[in-house]
RNA sequence: GCCCCCGUAGCUCAGCUGGAUAGAGCAUCGGACUUCUAAUCCGAGGGUCGCAGGUUCAAAUCCUGCCGGGGGCACCA
């Protein structure tokens, strides 16, 4: 447990006394931090929570919980204070403070870990692109986000297995092979066919004139998926399985899955196609599986490959979309409840469009056959990686966003993650400093022989606050929040650095302290960076 | 027509499972480099949190309606 989490702990079983032990009711009460730094370190509205209860005024019952968490807490505690409508704001010690930094410390790399998910296997597919083009910005928004999420998750002690799932079955897998056979022979592209100008380079020319359609099909398809694997790989993301949907067809998956289903009796005949009754499960409609040509649909290469992970005995099922896919969720719950599966066990994360905005605020879609896109490679290229992702994961992944690639070029050096990164820097060369074994040294006792600065005591709070951040991140699959908290917190050091004199600090206890203080704020923005895919320099 | 997401400073966005005087970056204006990295810091201006009701001791946050933007409602992939 946590420093923090051990006040709140105090908090709550102090208000449970005040009401006869009542932790229903206890549970339920907060521990916060107030908006301003002479309202306390720490803050509860526990005594709002009770007061109707023990039938008194809540700045009363504050009161009476002050004075018994003073008693409770000792030297944890330097006062409390009641406040506003009934608020009890705490006043921690430095001594406190100074024990949680020694946890802090001690944690290491893995400060912020806590094993949440421990032992619970998930399955993470994201980007999933058509193998038809290269990845644009609007992949990118799902590959960064993604990725971002199975580090945290990872970090957050879930097994993760990171999967792209290849959709190289269906006719579009002819169409770009036509493509490529028009171009090399000079002809005129396909209406329905891929346009880029990147179909003329996945296959060379004698070959695209004299393969036989299929393979150059699939030659082809593999040139191109293998282009989306540099460019994602270049990005900083990476999967540990490549799933081909066709392999479902051809190794019998998809018709065992179908038996399976029909012998559950989920399935019925009805105008010469196939369907699965999703609406027993909660889908507003029933949907397609053989189509009446006796084309199974896409939705059925889904179920065989739900089914695929169910036999792979996954505890959940996380999906990144789109959000166009979002009208899915209901059908994939469906199936996977109808495979004997728990449909909360699925989830399927729609994260909003890219919009691209040209010039004076003209807005474009991105389409992948028209050509009219901006590559991932391209705002790599243009920005870097590290400011392309954290544009990208620093906002909810529940939000439009809107870029400008020439308003973005031209801002990139602008972006938030070079303080960040500069923050991170400036410490690795602060450290750097000091007589080889002096950090060491620093972090073996600490000991306050003054009282700690103020700004001291804010970053120190806000570095025992990243591991909520990150509980929260977690729990919301939410990562912008670590981009939030990573700011946040080189915000503070910056502060830290501008009172406090870290290199040469008189007395030697103070200068060990302040050495402690950036290490830690050193090691949870690598932390954060980490997890977002950003590098933390040490130099810049 | 029905469903989902969004609407917060000039711009891009945090904050939304209710808390105290609504924040950050960029942009604008004014200052600061003999001092551990100026990719920095300090200060200033800038808001009917789309609108209207409701719930609550307390609403940007929850509920209802409306307005505006995006997405979805296939025997397409």
């Amino acid at each position: 447990m946590g420093p923090v989490e051990h006040l709140h702990e105090a908090v709550r079983g102090s208000a449970a006394s005040l009401v006869g032990g009542d932790c229903a009711l206890a549970a339920a009460v907060k521990l916060e931090r107030p908006p301003r730094p002479e309202l306390g370190d720490y803050s509860t509205n526990a005594a709002l929570l009770l007061a109707p209860r023990l039938e008194s005024s809540p700045r009363e019952v504050a009161g009476r919980l002050g004075a018994a968490l003073e008693a409770r807490l000792g030297g944890a505690l330097d006062r409390t204070e009641v406040a506003g409508p009934g608020f009890l704001n705490l006043f921690v010690s430095d001594q406190w403070l100074i024990d949680a930094l020694t946890g802090v410390i001690a944690a290491g790399e893995r400060f912020g870990a806590v094993e949440i998910g421990a032992g619970e296997s998930a399955n993470l597919e994201f980007v999933s692109a058509n193998p038809t083009g290269p990845v644009h910005i609007g992949h990118a928004r799902g590959a960064a986000y993604g990725d971002a999420l199975g580090r945290l998750m990872s970090f957050r002690g879930y097994d993760v297995t990171r999967e792209f799932y290849v959709n190289d079955y269906g006719s579009q897998v002819r169409k770009l092979g036509e493509s490529v056979r028009a171009l090399a022979l000079g002809e005129p592209v396909p209406e329905d066919g891929y346009h880029g100008d990147y179909v003329a380079t996945l296959v060379p020319g004698e070959r695209a004139r004299t393969l036989d359609i299929d393979e150059l099909s699939h030659e082809a398809l593999a040139a191109c998926l293998a282009q989306i694997r540099v460019s994602l790989e270049r990005f900083g993301v990476s999967f540990d399985v490549w799933f081909s949907e066709r392999s479902l067809h051809d190794g019998g998956a998809v018709e065992a899955a179908l038996a399976r289903l029909a012998e559950l009796g989920e399935t019925f005949s009805q105008e010469g196609a196939l369907w699965l009754r999703t609406t027993a499960r909660g889908d507003d409609r029933d949907r397609v599986l053989i189509r009446s040509d006796g084309q199974p649909t896409y939705f059925c290469s889904d179920i065989a490959y739900l089914e695929n992970k169910r036999s792979r005995g996954f505890d959940r099922l996380v999906y990144v979309w789109g959000s166009d896919h979002h009208g899915y969720e209901p059908r994939m719950k469906a199936a996977w409840e109808a495979l004997g599966g728990d449909r909360d066990a699925v989830e399927l994360i729609a994260f909003q469009f890219v919009h691209l905005v040209v010039g004076g605020g003209a807005r474009t879609a991105m389409s992948k056959r028209e050509g009219e896109y901006v590559t991932l490679d391209e705002l790599v290229e243009r920005v870097g990686v590290d400011a392309a992702r954290w544009f990208l994961l620093a906002r909810s992944h529940d939000t439009t966003v809107e870029l400008d690639v020439e308003l973005a070029t031209r801002q990139s050096s602008d972006n938030p993650v070079y303080y960040v990164q500069y923050a991170h820097a400036r410490i690795a060369s602060m450290l750097a400093k000091l007589e080889p074994g002096r950090v060491e040294r620093a972090l073996g006792a600490l000991v306050a022989v003054e009282p700690l600065h103020p700004s001291e005591r804010t970053l120190l709070k806000r570095l025992l606050a990243f591991p909520y951040d990150l509980a929260d991140a977690a729990e919301r699959r939410a990562p912008h929040r670590i981009a939030a908290s990573a700011l946040e917190i080189a915000q503070e050091f910056t502060a830290f650095y501008r009172d406090c004199r870290v290199v040469g600090a008189e007395p030697y206890e103070t200068e060990s302290l302040r050495i402690a203080i950036a290490r830690a704020a050193q090691q949870t923005l690598a932390t954060a960076l980490g997890l977002l895919g950003v590098s933390a320099p040490e130099a810049m």
